[in-house]
DNA sequence: GTTTTTAACTAAAACGTTTTAGTTAATTTT
DNA sequence: AAAATTAACTAAAACGTTTTAGTTAAAAAC
């Protein structure tokens, strides 16, 4: 029940607890006779390093802090995920908190971590977060610190992020490409910079293609759910019976809109194109099959994980950490929701 | 930069470490004038104690581990942020890991925990697991542990579940109200307690209802996807085509042969009746939408990790912990895919 | 006015590790 | 054979906290 020390082994090997120590670490000036009978005691004990000692003893705990707006998510969960495998490899832990996308809970998470003296933080941002002064405090307490997916721009960390901008153009476009005239927009909430984004990528596109952008063919999603989808499914068609295409933020809100649209007796996608985003795994399933933007959430959580590992060590050896913004592919998955 | 200490207040105010330390405490013994001086003094310098320092001193780190066997899944997710929440109430905080569902995996994650030092542990097993000689070592080590959802019976700790024959009886006995005189049962794996469970409670209803159990009418699902559901949907008709109702393990399972019935032409309900379990958020959503087994997984965590935190307060003032099985309620979400 | 009690504080050990700066004894050099 | 070097080990501090067992000075009791 009680766990082995290092002075139990000094113990019964008659030597003291440095030379313990130093033999487990293969250090060179202890004996090779000496580390062999110290390693063979150690196993048959079942020694390991108490981690509380470690700890304050190397001021670090091989433990990281995530933050993300909401756990149950397809998207969060794969970058959790991928966090998570990534720091294994290396030897880390991962405590995960939520903030609801509430900015008062971020503010709340990050206290804790910093006071958990975890050796970094990784974010994705509430949607509610609008100052900066709780990321600056981590980044001034010395711990390395590495946005992801909902960034803020002004902050000074490194970020692993998509082109939301370019993949909404390249969405739009595709529908531009395939006939579209008229193309409305189920967007997400006003505040966080991927919503942004992805908005003025569909902007850019209609304006690069000359297609007048019509505000009214605009709608903000802002709790981002298969019902609203539909509901705003009904109220484009309501008052614009004409629109050909719509580019919707997130694939959940898109499989709503097409429930929607297959309620008002319109055919997908003869009488109306709809490109999602995300590839939720769903999205191929269904019928019509979504066309949609590839969003790699187990690669950003792989990505930024390592990203973090890599300030770590910069900072363990003392060396200048350089915010480094990484940008990573995203696809346009073509299937049956968009005209050939 | 660096953090207060103790000793820096103790310093200032020229007074002991042990005075300070007692002061934020709270101890009767230090004088109320000094108490003030020391808090004020605290809360200026913005000190937080050293958790590394109380961790070894107090040989516990407020910090549990949880091992579910897959990140991205619905309810798995709904039952670590119920954990995580109610974890966050008690001052704790929560590492996660991942089985991917393979047992060499899930011991590995284990034994990473126990390294770690972590207070207890709250685990959901994979499916591979059919030795238990991990799970004891965690509790030989003095950690509580609380298994949930995917249990082993034979394991002498408390756990968390729902009545998963009860609640596959109730599935099948709506499908026999409703009128349905052939069943069958989509099941998932042979191994994990519930997927046998709930094959039991199918069976069961079937028994009590004179109706007689087909083997032929029962398709394990190996990986419980979409597709999979789909599949197994075309090949039941195939071979059956009296076939009138499915209780269908996993709603996303229930989808997929939903659609898979929808290609041959089957009206759901009236050719053909579905359930489905875990009433997953789609299955409101679909058309039609499915009836299903509402599987409680945030109250799981909740559940779960409260039954952890007394086992550990239990342990801390040295009172015997008595291993108990908390079942939770589950209901019978009638919809749409049955017949009224 | 001496003893007892109490209030307010402190010293120091303990938690278990890591690492720097020695200390021996044996070996090599001259 | 004395001096210098090396190999193999150890002492002890340090990390920052908590807590037990004191200690001191003032107040209360007799």
């Amino acid at each position: 029940m009680k766990q082995t020390t290092l002075q139990d082994i000094a113990n019964t090997l008659g030597v003291s607890i440095s030379t313990v120590s130093k033999a487990l670490k293969d250090y060179p000036d202890i004996g090779i006779k000496t580390k062999a009978l110290v390693r063979e005691l150690a196993v048959t004990l079942n020694y390991t390093p108490n981690p509380f000692a470690v700890n304050l003893r190397t001021k670090q705990s091989k433990t990281i802090g995530v933050i993300i707006p909401e756990f149950v998510h397809y998207f969060f969960s794969s970058v959790i995920k991928g966090i998570i495998n990534e720091a294994e490899k290396k030897g880390y832990l991962v405590i995960t908190l939520q903030s609801n996308e509430s900015f008062e809970l971020e503010k709340r998470q990050i206290e804790l971590l910093l006071n958990k003296n975890v050796d970094g933080i990784l974010i994705s941002l509430a949607n509610a977060t609008a100052t900066f002064d709780h990321l600056k405090t981590v980044m001034e307490r010395g711990k390395p610190l590495v946005m992801f997916d909902k960034i803020a721009k002004i902050v000074n960390c490194s970020k692993v992020i998509i082109n939301d901008r370019e993949a909404a153009y390249n969405a739009t476009k595709h529908l531009v490409d395939t006939g579209c005239k008229r193309i409305a927009h189920f967007r997400g909430p006003l505040l966080p910079q991927n919503s942004i984004d992805r908005f003025l990528g569909y902007k850019k596109a209609l304006d690069d293609h000359n297609i007048i952008y019509d505000p009214s063919l605009v709608f903000i999603c802002n709790d981002m759910t298969f019902d609203e989808g539909k509901m705003f499914a009904h109220k484009l068609i309501e008052n614009h019976k004409d629109v050909d295409g719509v580019f919707i933020n997130t694939d959940l809100v898109a499989i709503g809109a097409m429930t929607g649209f297959k309620e008002l007796g319109l055919h997908i996608p003869r009488d109306i194109s709809i490109v999602g985003f995300s590839n939720w795994f769903m999205s191929s399933a269904i019928t019509p099959s979504l066309t949609t933007i590839n969003q790699p959430g187990y690669k950003m959580g792989k990505v930024a994980f390592k990203r973090l590992y890599k300030e770590l060590k910069k900072q363990k050896n003392n060396i200048e950490i350089i915010p480094k913004t990484i940008e990573l592919e995203t696809t346009l998955i073509v299937r049956e929701s968009t005209k050939t």
